[in-house]
Order: structure tokens, then C-alpha cells, then sequence
DNA sequence: TTGACACCCATGAAAACCCATGATATCCCA
DNA sequence: TGGGATATCATGGGTTTTCATGGGTGTCAA
């Protein structure tokens, strides 16, 4: 397998830590860890690999240096990320801030998004889920009546299985 | 890990040390020291590691020798820049310009921002980055009104809608 | 002699690590 | 194909290590 699928809702026990599923895990390599920040848009966690984070630092970098742009895209990125170390068990301690924004508490889901996942706390992500099926058939819709209906049809909403 | 990532507030002790956070040390190498100069545009103050400060100087002398530009950013970086020399518990001493730039007095944030970092007094940095934020909302909306959307938007915020 | 600074050590809290257990899924062989 | 054996996985708890932080001591120079 080469990309985060699927809803997994884990415990998060009273440490904070919560098991990190066996499919992303085994995605993540060893030594197992990936980069965690909150959502700009919404109350889910993302979730990024270290290639990709690497990759987006020298996209960053490419910006003039010191400029507002760098300076301000780099600090919502990377001042609010957090490194996540995966444990012998398969495991990580999601951080107080973390759990603050994405609300969770006795409960998370870790939700598959293609090169990337993300962690909810389990009833936001439902509803979100609706919503986002409502909106994508809406836009359905609206590409059907156009002449080519071969527009950018969010498949990947469906595999939320 | 490759990048500074994560924002650490840490205690300056009454001799002006302030620890360095363990993940930001274990990228600095050993011997473990920064350089260090005032944000021109903020409170902040910026931390290079020795081989970015020897592309920027690279980069400062590619420009005319002897010119107003080649003056003036030298003298913006390189005259008003410190060595930090991070101690055996991994602390360094804040020097007394750097921390009036910063106003810096009972506490310290260390902020990644990918291949540097910047030190700050922890609520201006708060205030630097919900303006941050709320800049990226206002730009996110003026590329998405473009043809393409072929900015250097990072990906990872748009797979949330 | 008095700061400034580099070391050295002590300590409490938090994070990382180790082990145990029950449940579920997978495999294997009759 | 059924059912027992085995492996995988999520989860709980205890223990050790790391880390941030406070304070002390010695050294060098103004």
C-alpha cells in the first residue's frame, strides 16, 4: 500500500496517547514519526510525512528569504507543527494544543486522505463527512449540465469506509 | 528530522539563559552553536545555523561590492549578528541586545520556520501569528479568483474542503 | 574586586520505553 | 469447510530516561 485510506477511531487513553493504525504505520517507516498541526479551515489535525514536510520547507525556502511571504507562510506551517514519535507499541501522545483544536477527548479518528491523513475527533468528522457528500453531489450536479461532464468529480470523498 | 518545526516557550532564568529545545539541538550538531541577529521587519530575532550564514553571505557578496544594497544588508546581518554557544544542559545566553529587540524578559518562544528558527517574546508572537493567518485567508482568496491557482499555495491546507 | 561567563551538579516533571492482556483477525490442517 | 492454533493489534499500566530549570563554583578580564 502506498496511501492513507479508511476511518480508524482509536482510544486516547489518559496519557494522551492513542494508537496510530497498523496500515499507517507501516506507510510511515521507520524511524516511525510524521509533523501534526491544526487545520486552518477546520477542526481536524493535519497529518504530513516527513518527505512531504521536507519537500514544503524547500518550497518555502524558494521564497525570497526574509520576506513577509516566507515569513509568514513559514510560521503557519511549521511554528504550529509538532514532530509525532511513534513508540514501540505503535503509538503517539497527541499534544494538549492538538487536542484542543480538534476537541478530542476519549476518542480519535484517523482519517485516510491519499498522501496525507488527518486526525478528528470522531462526531466532527462525521458531520463533516456530510456535508462534504452533500457539496460533492451538488457539484455533481452542476457538472452534469455542462457538456462534458469530465470535470474533477471528488471521488476521493467516497473512501471513507 | 531535517527542519525546525513546533513553537517551545521556555523560562529565562535570572542570568539571561534560556534552554534551547532539545528537537532544535539535536539539528545544530555538534559543536552545538546559532547565529543570531534582529528581525529587521519584527520583534522577532532570526537564528541561522551555520551553513544557512554561509549561503547568505554567498548571497550578500553576488551583489555589487561596494554598493548601497551590499552595505546595507551586510550591515543588517552581519554586524548586528551573535554566536550562540549552547552550554553542556543545552541553555545559551540571550545577549542584552537581542533580548531588547525582543523585549524578552521572563520567557522565550522558539519558533521553527523549516531550515531557520526565531526567537520571540511569547504573546508577540501570538499576535504575529493570527495576523499571519489572517493574512494567508486573504491571500488564499485572491489566488483562488485567478485562472489557475498556481501560487506557492501549500497543498496541505486545501485537502480539507 | 567585581561582574560576566563557562562549567558542574541537583531536582521535579514529563516523555519515552518496557511488559502484560484481551480481543480480533489470519492461517493451517484435518 | 469448520475449527483450533497462531499472529496481529489496540489498550492498560509500571518503570526508566530525558529534559527544562534552579543554583553553585571557578576563571578571566576590566
Amino acid at each position: 500500500m502506498t496511501i492513507f485510506v479508511g476511518t480508524h477511531v482509536n482510544k486516547v487513553d489518559r496519557k494522551g496517547r492513542v494508537s496510530v493504525p497498523a496500515d499507517f504505520r507501516a506507510l510511515l517507516g521507520t524511524p516511525a514519526n510524521f509533523f501534526a498541526f491544526p487545520s486552518f479551515v477546520h477542526h481536524g489535525i493535519e497529518c504530513l510525512t516527513g518527505s512531504i514536510m521536507d519537500s514544503l520547507s524547500e518550497t518555502v525556502h524558494g521564497l525570497d528569504l526574509f520576506s513577509d511571504e516566507q515569513d509568514n507562510l513559514a510560521d503557519l506551517i511549521f511554528a504550529s507543527s509538532h514532530t509525532l514519535g511513534i513508540d514501540g507499541d505503535g503509538r503517539v501522545v497527541l499534544p494538549a494544543s492538538l487536542r484542543i483544536h480538534a476537541r478530542i477527548e476519549g476518542q480519535s479518528a484517523f482519517v485516510g486522505k491519499g498522501k496525507t491523513f488527518q486526525i478528528w475527533e470522531p462526531l466532527d468528522h462525521d458531520q463533516f463527512q456530510t456535508q462534504a457528500r452533500e457539496r460533492a453531489r451538488a457539484d455533481r450536479l452542476a457538472l452534469r449540465q455542462r457538456p462534458q461532464g469530465s470535470g474533477p468529480t471528488p471521488d476521493a470523498m467516497e473512501n471513507g469506509t
